[in-house]
Parts: C-alpha cells; sequence; structure tokens
DNA sequence: TCCGTCGTCAACTGCTCAATTGAATGCGTG
DNA sequence: CACGCATTCAATTGAGCAGTTGACGACGGA
C-alpha cells in the first residue's frame, strides 16, 4: 500500500532536524539563541568558533527550521524558530541527564549539587513573588534580560551586581536565577550575596524552563503573557 | 575558568543522542519500540532492513543510551530506555509538524485531516469510558496491547477485527485508537466500524500519546499505573 | 556614491557514517 | 556435548559532513 510508502516519507524529514542536533556546536547555539536572539558576531564571540563556521551551523539550524533568521540593519539576527524547539533541547538535555552518566558526572563536577538543598522551585515562586516575601533577582547579560524575563524580577546583570547590593532588600530572602539548569551565574550571585549578609537561594532551572512551561513573562518594561 | 570548559564538555555528549537521532532507519526502530519491546528479527521485518542492518543501528542506538538490550530464551529483547526517550521523539515529531512544511504535506495527504472534526480528545476519554457511555477499542497487532494499553479497553487487533463485530456495542460509540497519530489502523477500523452500523470515532493520537501523559493504562491483564 | 563592515558562499582536506557481505559468537536444545 | 539459530562483529566501499581559507555580496555611514 502507498499509505506505506508515505509515511515512511515522513521519518527522513524528522531525520533531517535530528542531524541539525547531532554537533555539539549547534547544540551551544541552541542553548545560546534560547535565551535570546543574537547576530552572527555575538554567536560567534559566545560559542568561540570562527564567523566562517558559526555561519555555517547557522545555515545547517535553518535549513532544519530549527531556527529563523531576519536582518536588522547591517547584521543578521537569528532566533529560536519556535517554543517548540525549546521543549526539544529541554527534552534531549533530560534524556542525557538521566541516561548519561557521563553528564551526571560532570553536573556533579560543577557543583551543581551543592546548593541543591535550598533551591526554590518554580510551581512556589509566582506565589512567593506575588505575596511580597521574596524578592527575584535576573543575574543574566543585559540583553537576555531585555528579551523577556519572570514577570516581577528585579533586573541586575550578574557583572553589575556587586557596585549595586544597595538595591537589594535585606529584610526578603532572594531567590536568584539565570540561563537555566547548566548556568552558574544565579550559583556566583547567590555566593555572593550570602557573603554580603543576603537570604539568598537560587531558582531551580532559570529562564528557559521557566518559559518552556508558559509561566508569566514580560519583556523589557511591556507585559505579555498572562 | 575551567567551569567553562566544563560546561562545554557537556554538549559533546548531548551531541551523541542527537547523532542518534539523525537517522530515518533509527527513528523508525524507536517508533516501533516506542510500542512495545521487540526482538532485532522482528524490528528487521517491520522495518524492511537487512537484520545486520538493524543490529548495527540498535547498536548505535544503545550506545546514545536511548534503548535497552537483554536476553529473553535465544533472542535479544530491545525496549526504549525510559520515558524520557519517548518524549523526545515527541518533540522531535512536534517540531518536525509545526515547522517543516513538508511534514504537513505528507500528513495531509495520509487524509489524517479527513476525520479531524470527529475525533475524541484524551483527556475526554477517561471521563467518558468510566461513565459507560462509550467503549475504547484497541486496533493495534496483540503483542502491542499486551504489552501495555489504555486501561479498560476492548482488545482487537485491527485484522481480526472483522471476523469479530459481534463482541462489539451497537448502542454505545466505540472509540478506537492505534499507535499515534501517523497510524493508520485506527482510521481503518472506523471506517469498517460505520460500513457496518456502528457509531465509531477515532481517538487524537494513540498509545504513545497517552503513555507519554502518564494516563491510566494496564499490561496483559494485570493492572498498574494509577 | 564609495568605503568599511558583517555575513555568506565556494573550494578543499580530513574524518565519520551507512550499508553490504561474510565470518564469528553465544545461547538453548536435542 | 555438539548442532542450529539469532545476533553481532569485521572489513570494505562510497557518500557526506566539519572546519579552514579566501573571495564575494549587501547594507549603512560619510
Amino acid at each position: 500500500m502507498d499509505h506505506r510508502a508515505l509515511k515512511d516519507s515522513l521519518y527522513p524529514h524528522f531525520a533531517r532536524i535530528g542531524a541539525a542536533l547531532a554537533s555539539d556546536r549547534r547544540l551551544e547555539l541552541l542553548n545560546l539563541l534560547a535565551q535570546a536572539p543574537r547576530h552572527v558576531e555575538a554567536l560567534a564571540a559566545e560559542s568561540g568558533m570562527s564567523v566562517a563556521n558559526t555561519s555555517q551551523h547557522l545555515q545547517t539550524l535553518k535549513n532544519a527550521r530549527l531556527v529563523d533568521a531576519h536582518r536588522v540593519g547591517a547584521r543578521v539576527e537569528y532566533c529560536l524558530a519556535d517554543e517548540s524547539v525549546a521543549r526539544l533541547w529541554l527534552a534531549l538535555r533530560d534524556v542525557g541527564e538521566t541516561r548519561l552518566s557521563e553528564v551526571a558526572d560532570i553536573t556533579r563536577r560543577l557543583g551543581l549539587n551543592d546548593s541543591r538543598g535550598e533551591m526554590v522551585h518554580r510551581e512556589d515562586l509566582e506565589r512567593l513573588s506575588a505575596d511580597g516575601s521574596i524578592l527575584v533577582l535576573d543575574v543574566r547579560p543585559r540583553h537576555e534580560q531585555e528579551h523577556g524575563h519572570v514577570r516581577g524580577a528585579t533586573l541586575i546583570p550578574h557583572d553589575e551586581l556587586e557596585s549595586r547590593l544597595d538595591e537589594l532588600p535585606r529584610d526578603r530572602r532572594i531567590v536568584a536565577y539565570c540561563r537555566g539548569h547548566y548556568c552558574l551565574f544565579a550559583d556566583v550571585a547567590v555566593d555572593l550575596l550570602r557573603q554580603r549578609g543576603f537570604d539568598a537561594v537560587r531558582l531551580d532551572g532559570g529562564w528557559l524552563e521557566w518559559m518552556v512551561e508558559g509561566r508569566p513573562t514580560e519583556a523589557a518594561t511591556s507585559t505579555e503573557n498572562a
């Protein structure tokens, strides 16, 4: 039956997506783009690749329809195509975490477990933030904050934190977050804040997990997404 | 900082998983294994590959920790490693459906849209089944049914359906399901049942989607998973 | 309008992977 | 204890991808 033939013609298309995910460089680019759109040169700098190589990988991702590109003045800005792509990347990471022992080893050596006992979970954050018992602190780089952040969060990039401590309250717990599971900005921030006498913990996960779960967000100054 | 180096050493591991997903043959094997465990020869037959080739691809999947293998008598049975792998495969399919126009084209030519207006959604099925207003019918191959099925479903493999129509009620709606989104068993079954005067519709999705969402299931005769 | 900058394309090399064939391994059975 | 079957391994071929270098194209600013 040709139904069979048609159905089998689907798999090569899905395999195209798999092929796009088969390179560590491209996954790194996807991870960066999951935080905020960026132009090629920035992606090259942040990933440590040559511009030409970065461009090639971006073409591959674009052909697999995982990212979109559009010109902004002289530059070309790339962004994640869709929230389903972010979910795919999280699903891939989840399989790696649960199934690849090497990933668990590296995670342990990153010290990501040390503070595990003291994390606030995402489902609790909205309530705690709403009743004013905590302050939510975003310590990601500025342009990622501007592209979108947890609704109501205070925005202080990690490299400005030390000089802006006077903006933070000493009578409330501070919950810091950054890009996501493997990002250390929030851990570093929590360490600093504690040394200075603040009551600080990090959020379980980060912007990526928050957004994919459809929790309330806002961008720059205007509000979106109830 | 070596934190950076450690973090970057994660990506190659995730890319291993991506590489395992980069072949249409392997995705077909994964899709089959997502229904029920199988031995190599059965997988080779169902996928139309040589046994040696099938075995090689299974090794690749096993090295990426996406499937597990264990001996059963003279044979080696392969099964999906984890439910997170099923979620990954669904996430991949979802990106393909929303982003690849070719996939949408093929889906349309499969006629999967024709009956879309008449599908029962998964979140409604439990309720309808519990209060006895419908009968849930599983038309997948027998050994897939035995490995697990929707709790309370009636099990009639598609190739036995015509000869077992007397087991089905004429005073209740029948909701048929099969493997999942791209599987046609349920569509064929619904057509047949309607020709014979039954009130039949198909379920939106199938076993794969049902299981991944954690809905009630049972295996063979014994019950599990509340 | 011309120049400088940003990004892409083309060509090339080294490597990895898919599939085939044929041989070897390991298990259950007689 | 050896035979037979299911599966895996080894070796080979051809195709395809990663990364570099250098040239080209497109846009904004002066």
